[in-house]
DNA sequence: GCCCTACATCAAC
DNA sequence: GTTGATGTAGGGC
């Protein structure tokens, strides 16, 4: 398979293990938005987490489903935008105290603010 | 060094 | 639905 055009593993870059430090922050029961940990690591660039997010070398130490979109929802997940991965999610965080309606967050009172 | 592409976004239309 | 903008990283020249 390893032939041409892969990117595969290259190793975290000083952007992205900020990215990392700054998800695992976020306590159980909470969530947290690209945008937030954009600004907690000093840029104002949120598609830069996704990035990083992505690639998520530290998974399941890096919980990504606890960041979500600024507009409540769940966006997308390790490459899919929905599905049944999305769901065992929700109800992963529905179990950790995070209540989800319908893919969205319920109350925006448990977000994460750093 | 410069330009292009991709990204799990955001904002505006 | 679309486009443009943001910041970061990779690849090609």
């Amino acid at each position: 398979m390893k032939h041409l055009i892969e990117k595969t593993d290259r190793d975290p870059t000083a952007f992205e293990m900020r990215v990392y430090d700054a998800v695992r922050e976020v306590p159980p029961g909470r969530v947290t938005t690209y945008r937030e940990v954009a600004e907690r690591i000093g840029c104002g660039s949120s598609r830069a987490v996704g990035q990083a997010l992505r690639r998520n070398p530290f998974a399941p130490e890096v919980p990504c489903h606890r960041v979500i979109r600024s507009d409540m929802t769940m966006g997308g997940f390790k490459g899919r935008e929905m599905g049944a991965v999305i769901t065992e999610k929700i109800k992963l965080l529905e179990y950790e105290g995070v209540r989800f309606r319908e893919g969205k967050l319920s109350d925006s009172e448990q977000l994460f603010l750093y």
